[in-house]
DNA sequence: TCACATTTGTCCGTATGTATC
DNA sequence: AGATACATACGGACAAATGTG
């Protein structure tokens, strides 16, 4: 154990990447940079930074996972500060429920427990335009199905539009990062059958998809009547019927 | 709107240095690569994979922030595998905090609401390991204390073990992230006062760390008693001193 | 439509600091 | 203390992709 070390802060702290990581990262917090900025080109940024191109892309890669940049090729191409970083959160959420073997029935019993808070609050909190957006999800869903497509992203959607119904930034995020998860467990163990254009009539997927639109209906409908016990009784019944679905695909 | 991009799959799909980072991943959930296990050299990564080592860095880079791997510089160092990611992810939901500029008191009633979830099945589905570990907690932060120092390691882990405690990883996951965002805002907002070592008496942070272990230890008591209703109390109680307590602290 | 400039993606070679044996 | 192994960082180069005129 060196002395210098325990005592004396690390002259040289953190690596050279982390540090330009770390300074475009603040000057996003602070607001110096927005979304839909566009950072300087590599080479810019290292002639800037006083450092190789090779330490730069590494700070990009960061950024990148970290969420807070696209990258695109080509002319005035560039990194581009994006909108939102939630969705890279979702992405290290599926990591971590894969590699904790986390089980579908697990998956769904948080999933029915911490949604039933949130609609709780929904009915308390929600704005008109919540209760549009609700809506408008509903009917976009209900088109799709007519068009014999399956609302599979609409149907995800919708949990996480009840949850920032709740007014509260923090359910929006837990909410967001299960749904990821359902999503991810849903389209990798739904077998894409192509039936695109064709009307050979319906499969297990079409199904279950008309079948949480109307689910998802009542719900609203009860959320709407203000009746706590119906929407969550809805609610519960619904997640159930997914978990078991889940639980199948997953043998 | 490009038809070839619309129907079919991708032919170039990906970044050499992603489908590197993939590959690994993939390794890595399947269990042939497991933690403590020891990746090959850059140099040696580069001539398998047939690739530069600029690419291999890249590769490593995501790996790294994704929280799969640690890298250790010199002699037999190397990236090696590490048994959790979950500390990835929670510090991916502080850049989330920060940047959705969240509020200490959303933070605050969304920690009790899922909280007292938590508490529920805590009490129904705890075993003599969990009780142990949580009275051990306690205990650990008693003598931290008696020894003129700040608990709020412990004060926070507690909370992390009853998530532990209701054996659903999904709780585990949720909360540690929140406590993750708890912790960070404490340890940045609490100014380090330098007294370690002198007894000059208590200072607000000190007083604090003792009440939250007295607190933990009525929760815990009422738990053991089975009295959901009193633990749900002082949970609430608890969580609410703390919330306000970060609220004059962001001031 | 087509050539051009820009920018990322990738490779190679080299040098340096650092931790381990 | 010296040798070794490794990550870190730099510079130059070319290919591929993409938007622009």
């Amino acid at each position: 154990m060196n002395v210098k070390k325990e005592l004396f802060s690390p002259i040289k702290s953190k690596r050279t990447f982390e540090q330009v990581s770390g300074k475009i990262k603040t000057l996003i917090f602070d607001g110096v940079l927005k979304p839909g900025d566009r950072l300087p080109s590599e080479i810019e940024l290292a002639r800037q930074f006083m450092v190789s191109r090779q330490t730069i892309r590494e700070a990009l890669r960061i950024l990148e996972l970290s969420g807070f940049i696209n990258v695109q090729k080509g002319g005035s191409g560039g990194p581009l500060i994006k909108d939102t970083i939630l969705n890279t959160i979702n992405n290290l959420f599926l990591d971590a429920f894969r590699l904790e073997k986390i089980t579908a029935a697990e998956l769904t019993f948080a999933r029915i427990e911490i949604e039933k808070l949130v609609l709780y609050h929904v009915i308390d909190n929600a704005e008109a335009s919540d209760i549009q957006a609700l809506q408008q999800n509903i009917q976009k869903a209900k088109l799709k199905i007519e068009s014999n497509a399956i609302s599979a992203d609409e149907n995800i959607e919708f949990h996480n539009l009840l949850a920032k119904a709740t007014k509260n930034p923090v359910f929006e995020i837990v909410v967001g990062s299960i749904e990821a998860v359902v999503r991810d467990l849903l389209t990798r163990l739904t077998p894409d059958i192509e039936t695109s254009g064709d009307s050979t009539g319906y499969n297990e997927g079409m199904l279950k998809s008309k079948n949480a639109v109307s689910d998802h209906e009542a719900i609203l409908n009860a959320i709407l009547n203000k009746n706590r016990e119906k929407a969550c009784l809805l609610l519960e019944q619904h997640l159930r019927e997914v978990g078991e679905r889940l639980q199948s695909l997953m043998d």
